[in-house]
DNA sequence: ATTTTAACCGAACGATCGTTCTATTCTTGC
DNA sequence: GCAAGAATAGAACGATCGTTCGGTTAAAAT
């Protein structure tokens, strides 16, 4: 934001990114803001008016960046992707496989949830009530995502259980739907409710759950 | 409709509803399409024209039932909150206090939500992603209705516990949110992923849950 | 510095939104 | 059966929706 006024127009640093076109600059510009706004206020809330007048510029100027509202709506949702994995895929990954990598994916989670990366909570399960029921590409692409999510954590469970950290017996795509489940609920309670401590519950619930179907690593033997 | 044809206008028997005025009935049936409308389209999407046009009616009839938009949104959340009293809560409160009642109220929401009574799965798990982040009277509303199931979850489970037949040491609002989350989430996954076997897995995971937590009841000693 | 190309604006489009009137039709209590 | 009143229809309102188009300004390439 600030920085880049002290930085002169030099050639770029090795590593550093090349100044993106104005066209490109603009329209991360435009996604951000619409993503944001997208969590509040659903996908059919980001109206290219306000949008417009939010970014302070013409509603056709913004529009042009798009050709069709859906086409933003796509790339709202390709947005809150790259963010998603950023905020929670990557920082869980850095953790190595089996149980450890397992519970950061719940940890992160609900912390991304909690420090509300998102003005309206998770996108995604913001996106996923409003579209679970309008067949489209729209709803296609969410549910790839969230498809993702799911066999992302089902992965963990499967390595953990390679690992020797997780009872071998357990169905992991069922492990995978309650550790969602658990933890996603928080977002309900603590966006509708205000309960502050819904947070906290998700992480009890995760972690009993993980508790309960640990077993003692192969230690050395 | 075309029943009422052929009954003449006779004293109504005992036991049955006096036939409601006309405006009373119409405005039922508006408020039945209006509420199946609103848990597939969400409660913006339920338009005045659309429903107008659904129900063969003008736009200025239907209004004037309702006086305004906020006014027919409410109305549509008190008339789910009866739905969903007549298809959960009061097969639920047939069983007698205890974990069997609390077990009822984890299997009469899945199956209220499978066979779906409302066309885009539960009414109030789509209020409430729609309004989660929207102040105003409807949003205080659909988050009464949903505190009020959370706590008749609370009260079984503390009815268990007093009973003697759940484990007494844990928090009763823990084990509340974790039953609901582990039954509200098979929504998303049946009605955005189209997972038949959601349902299965909620009712595995919730029972799973309260089996845990049982304990042997006073059998007679 | 000039030319080419991309970005953006302003005005307007038909459609639909919620809402307000004034009539007209239909129910209902007598 | 009739009068009183409720229920509905129809037309119109300003606002906003997504979208199109022609012209202008700004960036990029030469």
């Amino acid at each position: 934001m600030t920085r880049s006024a002290t930085r002169s127009a030099t050639k770029p640093h090795v590593g550093e990114e090349a100044q993106a076109p104005k066209g490109e600059r603009t329209r991360r510009a435009i996604l951000e803001a619409a993503v944001d706004l997208a969590s509040a206020e659903g996908l059919e809330g980001v109206t290219i008016g306000r949008l417009a007048a939010e970014l302070e510029m013409s509603k056709s100027g913004l529009f042009a960046h798009f050709g069709s509202k859906e086409e933003l709506q796509l790339s709202c949702v390709d947005a809150a992707r790259q963010i998603f994995f950023e905020q929670v895929i990557r920082p869980a990954l850095r953790g190595r496989r089996g149980i450890a990598r397992l519970r950061a994916l719940c940890d992160e989670w609900i912390s991304y949830a909690e420090r509300k990366v998102f003005r309206g909570g998770c996108f995604f399960d913001a996106a996923a009530a409003e579209f679970d029921s309008r067949p489209g590409p729209v709803r296609d692409r969410i549910a790839d995502n969230w498809r993702d999510w799911m066999s992302m954590l089902e992965t963990a469970v499967r390595q953990a259980q390679a690992a020797g950290e997780l009872d071998p017996s357990v169905d992991p795509r069922q492990i995978a739907y309650e550790l969602n489940a658990l933890a996603t609920a928080a977002n309900k309670n603590a966006q509708l409710l205000g309960e502050h401590d819904a947070w906290r519950r998700a992480l009890v619930a995760t972690h009993r759950l993980l508790d309960s179907l640990a077993v003692a690593p192969p230690s050395g033997g």
